[in-house]
DNA sequence: CACTTGACCTGTCCGC
DNA sequence: TGCGGACAGGTCAAGT
């Protein structure tokens, strides 16, 4: 589910919310909800104080001031939403989805030491995929997944130019595997890899080798659009996906192809976007401006 | 090494 | 209405 848009609209949201408070409790029902993490996550996490939220590729860290962070991904489902009376109580427009926490995909649940309205931050994931890793600061950046993964696509250094460079690597993949490949950029997941290549009209089963370097040129500057539209309109909610208030995103409004089988091409109106399977992952697009060659 | 496929889970939707 | 199968936004291990 949550992609880098979705995951960055999480991280904003609780920057917000819980940076500076204190975490009084913590409960969890689902062992792997904290996978290689010490034994006693409690003695690590119970009177510290957030303070920060960061985000790398979808990656979550929430950074105490035990000197530990919790590390998380929420993979396809996973949710963190907070809820504080003082804030979303009866009548506000997010109370229902509030009100009915925690339900039964809740696998964590952090209480806070704020006032005396018991704020707390849901863990919910439906396909349990998602994981919290408690882990010393120092270390975050050792962990696997960080030495490998690729370049953070949003930043003044990842031009066309590097962009290119690391797709090249994956020359015989096609298009839509190597940006789906989190060491080649990080932050793609299969809505932004759609769309971008809708964008720049390249069909998603293209070769990455009989794709011409203007068109990757080209297809480098969709991925930043798409991926800071989405992030203004806080990402997209296809199914689970909602921020820390526990409310859904708009993108998939915008959407030109992902979800949108059936409905003209925005370019073509007497075209429609079908879909198809590419890279093993149900693929969406316009049949007439993304020729495969 | 590059690349593809199955596994991890639960819930929903579609066809019979 | 019930049941089986396919499918769902991500990543990793194991296979070719």
């Amino acid at each position: 589910m949550p992609e880098l848009p979705e995951v960055e609209t999480v991280r904003t949201g609780l920057t917000s919310l819980i940076v500076g408070k204190t975490i009084k409790a913590v409960d969890f029902d689902w062992p792997k909800s904290f996978p290689n993490s010490p034994t006693d996550v409690n003695a690590f996490i119970i009177g510290a104080k957030v303070t920060a939220v960061k985000r790398r590729a979808k990656v979550l860290m929430i950074e105490l001031d035990s000197n530990y962070t919790l590390v998380t991904h929420l993979k396809m489902t996973g949710q963190l939403v907070y809820v504080g009376k003082e804030r979303f109580g009866a009548g506000h427009p997010n109370d229902s989805l509030i009100n009915r926490l925690p339900d039964k995909s809740t696998r964590v649940t952090f209480e806070f030491d704020d006032d005396s309205e018991n704020p707390k931050l849901y863990f919910n994931d439906q396909r349990k995929f998602g994981w919290i890793r408690l882990i010393p600061t120092l270390e975050v950046p050792n962990i696997d997944f960080f030495k490998k993964v690729g370049p953070e696509p949003l930043t003044d250094e990842f031009t066309a130019k590097v962009f290119i460079s690391r797709v090249e690597r994956r020359a015989n993949s096609t298009i839509k595997a190597a940006i789906l490949d989190q060491t080649v950029l990080a932050g793609i997941g299969n809505i932004y890899a759609d769309e971008s290549l809708w964008g720049a009209k390249i069909h998603p089963a293209t070769r990455v080798r009989d794709i011409p370097k203007l068109k990757l040129t080209k297809l480098h500057h969709e991925i930043r659009y798409v991926l800071n539209l989405s992030i203004e309109k806080g990402g997209s909610t296809d199914r689970n996906y909602v921020n820390a208030e526990g409310k859904r995103g708009s993108y998939i409004d915008f959407a030109r192809v992902f979800r949108q089988e059936g409905k003209p091409c925005p370019r073509h109106p007497d075209t429609l976007i079908i879909k198809t399977k590419v890279a093993s992952r149900g693929t969406h697009l316009c049949p007439r401006c993304q020729i495969l060659t």
